[in-house]
RNA sequence: GGGAUCUUAGCUCAGCUGGGAGAGCACCUGCCUUACAAGCAGGGGGUCACAGGUUCGAGCCCUGUAGGUCCCACCA
């Protein structure tokens, strides 16, 4: 680069070209060095059936800031990517994209279709790859795994089978939450509770051997009825004590069923008797248990009305509703409909209202495992960024229930249990195992049912580091250090990853869990494809650069809160990603050629000394936050750093020294020296957060080095604390402020210069000033600077302002209104003296002397000091006006 | 029903363990000053939702109220 660059930043030229160079020297790849600490995060695998969207981009923009971080510093940095096989999406998508060509699942088979997946994946499944390096994410993409590779599987295979042989696997026919349009069971997780308008129909049974008198229950799903078994009733209720075991005739089926006393029943809710359908609801499906009911199972997988039904049989659920709605109404048994609404599940992938059923089906047992899961909150091994979300993993856990893990697809692992084609029992086992051992019978059928797609990722931890195999991989790099995830997935993926940790590897998985909020549009709606209002983060990297995109989704966020996004923000974002551009590119472009070497000491001026000290305390405040996750607030100091004081302050400061370098080669090089230092090092706090622009400049500012992200973030030193110099700066910069402040008050052209005189009672900053006033010049629009202890010589109607420890003299009165000059200084003597009120109450306040720390009350009684002078010297300027 | 969280400048949001309210955008004024107009300088604008309490001192801690958002939950 050197001094041909484009005035404006131009994120395009760059971007491609420095992200196949990391790749291609290695950057991103990790092996085990025992020399070396290492830092590890598994990338949650995003489906294979995804675009990249902006939730995707911020949560691996997360990973990569903490995992350049953490080289910088030092770690062995592995960060390993992949992708999932997302069971039921994909099969979802490729069984519609068969649809599209006119051929049917079911008539392909199994095999075939297994086989247009996987060419589906090889397709889809390495698009979201290429754009996520649009990101650029480090990532060691030697080692990036998929959840159904070969590796991954055997993982799946060994913990089912470990699982089962343990007895935490069990094959079971229980009730579960069934999706009819998918045709698969589903876990509790996969379910959303939705509140939907509906209706409460009030229907009447009559009680067998009463005649005339009639049992009115209450139900949402009329359709139901049909598998009815049994009217309950709470047996303390005074109504219907003395129906209790006597039968009601059901309705339409004309079948007669029992009424049973059960706790379960709200006496308050509804009309106190609750219709029975054990088949058909999971609570039902308890009280049924308790009572011996019997479980008729009245549907179809899809959910239409099976035999069982009789005249409705064939009709689809909302059918059956209306013509049973119908039928009871006709022959008078419909007593009221009265609106209600209630909550009701649907499938979280298609949207489908889920119908509970009667199911054979695996599932995990809980309870035990849950139980390391809980205690590593609770001792600190695991702990959650922000703390908040402690309370919503405990309470998942100890409320949890066992985990239906088996589904009706075929795109996923296909569950290793045999079934003996003679005898009907099964075996667990890597393989088709040659004869059954009831029976000893020869021919098996595998279970045709696969796993739930959270049933890989659960491993995926350790699954990536080579686990079953005792691998130094998996020995040196786990367990891993932090994850990054949204909230919308602790249930789902954190929980179980934990739990299985504990159970297979005996640790827990990560011992930080980062947990980051949704992406929302600009009116705070969540993005979503139904709405349309997605933002396309590969169009934001097109437009903007994906500095300023990265950037964006992290300023002004704190951990685990939701954030807007628009374009406004990223313009912002791109906005500084210019400014870096171009203070470096101001600076190059007075580097030259020119060699710099590291000035002495006694040369380096007051601002030098501001400048390399505030970097210094900036990288020590920046590297607490990073390591208390706190990105926001580390890249807002990066920013205001750059911005405010190194570009507004220190570059202008420097300019005098570099445009007079012929006179003073050696105070140019000061400037330059100290230029570049501070830039690198700045370049270097902000690299994690915007990797290409930092690298693009680093590389040419310091060639001699290989590339910045492989440098080494920096560390405070005492030997750049300078206390006084930031005292002095500080003092100058409040004079530069107070006198722009009075000119642009006073409608002073820029252009029109005027002396300035600085007198201050302070050895310390009269001799600062002086050392750098010729620099000061053009920062305060001064044609020449006056430091002093006294005023004398000054004339009396100067403007003058009052800033801390000095007063500054601007002799411009045939430019100044008399009166306006009084009127300010009125208007100062008031604030001042509002502030003295404020700092006396304190100060004469018992409680605060006695009570406040001595810090405190020292800093009090500076700012009466400083006050009482100001005071004194507004009142002397004020006397000199009459 | 339980829980979490939010209410701070016109808008979007920061504000770390309590010690004189901040940013970006927007707005007003003046500047194309040889890095940057995607910029520079200056400025206006906030009873930090409300009411109590703890404290020498509260945007921050506690209690309650109102409104918003989200999660969990088997009230048919």
């Amino acid at each position: 680069m050197s001094t041909n660059l484009e005035k404006t930043y131009n994120p395009k030229a760059i971007e491609n070209k420095l992200y196949e160079a990391w790749c291609e020297k290695k950057y991103f790849h990790a092996e085990v060095d025992k020399e070396k600490k290492p830092f590890t995060i598994v990338m949650p695998p995003p489906n294979i059936t995804g675009k990249l969207h902006m939730g995707h981009a911020l949560d691996n923009t997360l990973q990569d800031i903490l995992i350049r971080y953490k080289r910088m510093q030092g770690y062995n940095a592995l960060w390993i990517p992949g992708t999932d096989h997302a069971a039921i999406s994909t099969e979802v998508k490729v069984t519609n994209q068969l649809k599209e060509e006119g051929i049917d699942k079911k008539e392909l088979g199994r095999e075939k279709f297994l086989e247009r997946t996987w060419e589906w994946k090889e397709e889809y499944g390495g698009t979201i790859k290429e754009q996520l390096k649009k990101i650029g994410v480090s990532c060691d993409w030697d080692r990036e795994r998929f959840t159904m590779d070969e590796g991954c599987s055997k993982a799946v295979e060994d913990v089912f089978i470990g699982l089962y042989e343990k007895g935490y696997i069990y094959k079971g026919s229980r009730i579960i939450n069934w999706c009819p349009v998918c045709k698969t069971s589903l876990s509790d997780a996969e379910v959303e509770h939705e509140e939907q308008e509906g209706h409460f129909w009030h229907i009447k049974y009559p009680i067998v051997g009463e005649e005339g008198r009639f049992l009115e229950i209450a139900t949402t799903r009329p359709e139901t009825m049909l598998g009815d078994t049994a009217i309950a009733v709470h047996p303390d209720d005074e109504r219907y004590k003395d129906i209790i075991g006597k039968n009601v005739l059901l309705p339409l089926v004309n079948k007669e069923i029992p009424i049973v006393a059960d706790y379960y029943v709200d006496k308050e809710f509804g009309t106190g008797a609750v219709k029975i359908t054990p088949a058909h609801d999971p609570n039902d499906f308890e009280v049924g248990k308790r009572h011996d009911l019997e479980e008729i199972n009245i549907m179809n997988d899809d959910a239409t009305i099976n035999a069982k039904g009789g005249k409705y049989a064939g009709m689809d659920r909302y059918e059956a509703r209306k013509a049973i709605v119908a039928d009871l109404d006709a022959q008078g048994y419909l007593v009221k409909i009265v609106p209600h609404t209630h909550n009701v599940g649907t499938h979280d992938r298609c949207g489908t209202t889920v119908e509970p059923l009667i199911k054979q089906q695996w599932f995990v047992k809980m309870e035990e495992l849950a139980k390391p899961a809980i205690e590593a909150l609770k001792n600190g091994d695991l702990k959650f960024v922000p703390e908040r979300f402690d309370k919503v993993y405990l309470h998942w856990l100890e409320n949890i229930r066992d985990w239906c893990i088996s589904r009706q697809i075929w795109w996923g692992h296909r569950i290793p249990a045999y079934y003996c084609d003679e005898c009907g029992e099964f075996v667990v086992a890597r393989e088709m195992p040659e004869k059954c051992p009831h029976c000893g019978g020869t021919h098996f059928t595998q279970d045709e049912d696969t796993l739930d797609t959270w049933f890989s990722s659960a491993l995926w931890p350790f699954s990536t580091l080579g686990w079953p195999e005792k691998t130094e991989d998996l020995d040196y790099f786990y367990p891993t250090d932090v994850l990054v995830t949204g909230y919308d997935i602790i249930f789902f993926w954190v929980i179980r990853m934990v739990f299985s940790g504990y159970a297979h590897t005996g640790k827990a998985p990560f011992n930080t869990v980062f947990i980051h909020g949704l992406v929302r549009d600009s009116q705070g709606r969540k993005m979503s494809k139904s709405l349309g209002n997605g933002i396309d983060p590969l169009e934001i990297i097109d437009q903007y650069g994906a500095d300023a995109l990265r950037l964006t989704l992290v300023t002004g966020n704190a951990p685990g809160n939701d954030m807007r996004f628009y374009n406004e923000r990223v313009e912002a974002s791109r906005n500084f990603a210019n400014k870096v551009w171009n203070a470096s590119r101001f600076i190059m472009m007075n580097l030259d050629d020119k060699t710099i070497t590291e000035p002495d000491d006694f040369e380096l001026k007051p601002m030098d000394r501001w400048i390399l000290s505030k970097v210094n305390t900036l990288a020590k405040d920046v590297t607490e936050n990073m390591d208390k996750f706190e990105l926001g607030i580390a890249v807002q100091k990066v920013y205001d750093f750059i911005w405010d004081e190194f570009c507004d302050w220190y570059i202008e400061i420097a300019k005098y020294r570099i445009y007079h370098a012929e006179e003073d080669p050696k105070g140019a090089n000061c400037a330059l020296w100290t230029l570049k230092t501070v830039l690198s090092n700045g370049l270097k706090l902000l690299h994690p957060f915007m990797p290409f622009v930092t690298e693009e400049i680093y590389s040419a500012l310091v060639p001699e080095e290989a590339s910045l992200m492989m440098s080494s973030w920096p560390v405070y030193t005492e030997a750049w604390s300078f206390p006084q110099a930031e005292n002095i700066a500080e003092h100058f910069k409040a004079i530069a402020r107070g006198v722009r402040n009075i000119r642009s008050e006073m409608n002073v052209a820029p252009s029109r210069k005027s002396k300035v005189y600085i007198v201050s009672e302070s050895q310390q900053l009269c001799t600062g000033f002086e050392l750098f006033k010729e620099s000061a010049k053009p920062l305060i629009l001064a044609s020449e600077i006056i430091v002093s202890h006294t005023k004398d010589g000054i004339a009396d109607d100067a403007v003058s302002i009052v800033v801390p420890d000095a007063t500054v003299y601007l002799p411009m009165e045939d430019l100044v209104d008399f009166e306006q000059e009084k009127e300010r200084l009125t208007k100062e003597k008031e604030r001042l003296t509002k502030e003295l009120a404020r700092v006396n109450g304190m100060l004469s306040n018992e409680r605060f002397l006695s009570k406040a720390p001595e810090a405190k009350i020292n800093e009090e009684k500076a700012k009466l000091e400083k006050y009482t002078q100001m005071m004194e010297q507004v009142d002397e300027r004020l006397k000199g006006m009459r």
